[in-house]
DNA sequence: TCCAAAAGTGGGATCGGTTCCATTTTTGAC
DNA sequence: GTCAAAAATGGAACCGATCCCACTTTTGGA
């Protein structure tokens, strides 16, 4: 493999000429120019990354930390960070920490990255204690977190405001007067899915219509613990004629069970989820949901980090808005 | 930051020492072994991987490159891919063609993980002629392609077998008694929509009920692909009492369309995916398909990627058989 | 034509590891 | 206690870029 040094030679110019005219930084003659893209072209030179990295002290490299990689969530969520990196001619590795058994094992998933000479690092987490994000925030400085809100970390966190999910679920099912409504929800030592739980059960009782504690199943976002919840809540007696789901995923198994069931939705019983993943308009019936800006949020945090590290000026935003988003599965209740 | 040398001087050692007990190369006394390790403690000590990387022309970073992260398809994929990755001490970086325009573009993609230095890359393409992958697999002798069979590239394909996979969907509807069949293909410039499709067409016909043309939609893999595909098929007045379809996007957007329109899944219409992909499960009903052992199949791609890429043993096998998967989509023909 | 300012240039030092090699130290069989 | 083989060691050269700086050339206004 030619080296610049070669490709100076063979052009006849020095080293720090070909660097300029590769980098396009300072300025190079007209005729240098000439002379050096012959040479490239005719060395088939392509500059070594590494070198190039160890000596600017950038690696070009964007970290991405996600707890899991089952479903379609994190998945837009990678997909939309991918493209704004390639983008801006940068690289997205990736941490996967869904195998990780315990909170030194996540951590571990972090050091993989930062070991790795990250030039900045997305984390998406919902979780509070369990991680003390804080303390790595303030060693690296380019780290950014996506669905979570911190006020220690103003300006890095980008999040969904999942109080006003939570109510727009609450306000929907009541508008269609549904009274008798359980919930499932995820794990409530994470952050969004506490907060849109709170702000349903919230909303439901400034509705006038409080959820009663054993309409109220607390899951998390997986599929199999979908499924658990689901089994649940359609063992424990509870009736209801409408259940919100806290995401989209456990919403798909609910729907599912229920077909299996005989239960008709919506007409026995309204189903709401939460996300609006890529999904939801092909569930039978199709999926009545909150819809989160989850790619409008991945891409903002991408570029606010982007800003951050390379001194950009990306536009971004750090606090998005739900909205309701009525499909097939919410109708009204036919009490 | 701490360097090496630092490190080696207050270990009161050579840099050499320090470097081989790093890397666990070559030979370090204990004494020496205890006084570099307190230095590197004492130091907060970080090998540079930048450095590292240049001066052993090793980058440790496997690029993947996809034509689509639409679905849960490539997402299985890559999360399997991460993992093992992840096993090896090496990172992932992503190329996405999805927004890709033109040939030219796919191109352009991989280029971005060839001149990231990639020690190795993993292609997963079903196209054959847009995509001279030879070409590129003969100066990158890294490289190794995940759901395509070429003989030229012996040992370096990795493949599901979808003429059984195709037959196996034949003989599954036909054994339920079904004899007008309808069928939704990907693009059939794709060697592995092809495949199964061809194969299912001679199954049919070896086993007595050849698909009339009108029952046969050319879509794609994608839900608006599967959306227009199906919109064609129930617009197109033909008869059928069973849909093969070329993968499980496709089937859920149908099964979808069909509960909107008050068709039965398999009351009156029965329904077989193909992939087995993550979400089959919970479609309602749950979705009878071909099983793809996809995240073997990336698995073992990756494994032999590794070996030669770094000269490991891992164990692999270059070729997969589907295998029918049985749920509730698709029952008795009640002609 | 002159001259200061601007543009362009070459090459050496540097980034922080790995690797090689000549040299020293340790080991253990006799 | 001797000595050859094995283990351990230090340091220089190297990987291939970037970046700085002192120097030369070009530009254009007076």
């Amino acid at each position: 493999m030619a080296t610049l040094r070669d490709v100076a030679k063979l052009a006849g110019v020095g080293s720090g000429t070909v660097s300029r005219h590769i980098s396009g930084t300072g300025s190079v003659s007209q005729k240098s120019a000439e002379k050096i893209a012959r040479a490239i072209e005719q060395l088939n030179y392509r500059p070594n990354s590494m070198a190039r990295s160890l000596s600017s002290r950038r690696s070009d490299l964007i970290g991405v930390w996600v707890p899991s990689l089952e479903g379609p969530y994190y998945h837009m969520m990678i997909r939309a960070i991918e493209s704004e990196l390639r983008l801006q001619g940068k690289h997205m590795i990736l941490a996967n920490a869904e195998d990780a058994q315990s909170n030194e094992d996540r951590l571990a998933h972090l050091d993989y990255l930062i070991n790795r000479d990250c030039d900045g690092i997305l984390v998406s987490s919902s979780l509070q204690s369990e991680f003390e994000l804080a303390r790595y925030a303030e060693k690296f400085p380019n780290l950014v977190v996506i669905n979570h809100r911190t006020d220690e970390l103003a300006g890095r966190t980008f999040s969904i405001d999942h109080d006003l999910g939570g109510r727009l679920a609450a306000r929907h099912l009541v508008e269609l007067g549904h009274t008798r409504v359980a919930t499932i929800t995820g794990r409530l030592s994470a952050q969004d899915a506490r907060q849109r739980h709170v702000a349903f059960l919230d909303e439901m009782e400034r509705l006038g219509h409080p959820v009663a504690p054993e309409r109220i199943i607390e899951g998390a976002f997986s599929y199999a613990g979908g499924e658990s919840a689901v089994a649940a809540l359609l063992t424990s007696g509870a009736d209801y004629s409408a259940v919100f789901c806290g995401n989209d995923k456990v919403a798909m198994v609910l729907i599912a069970e229920l077909h299996r069931r005989g239960v008709s939705v919506p007409g026995d019983v309204s189903i709401l989820g939460y996300d609006d993943v890529e999904f939801t308009p092909f569930t039978a019936p199709a999926l009545s949901t909150i819809h989160a800006p989850i790619e409008e949020m991945s891409r903002s945090a991408c570029h606010q980090l982007l800003n951050l590290t390379y001194g950009l000026d990306l536009p971004y935003q750090e606090h998005f808005e739900p909205s309701l988003c009525v499909r097939q599965s919410t109708g009204p209740s036919c009490q």
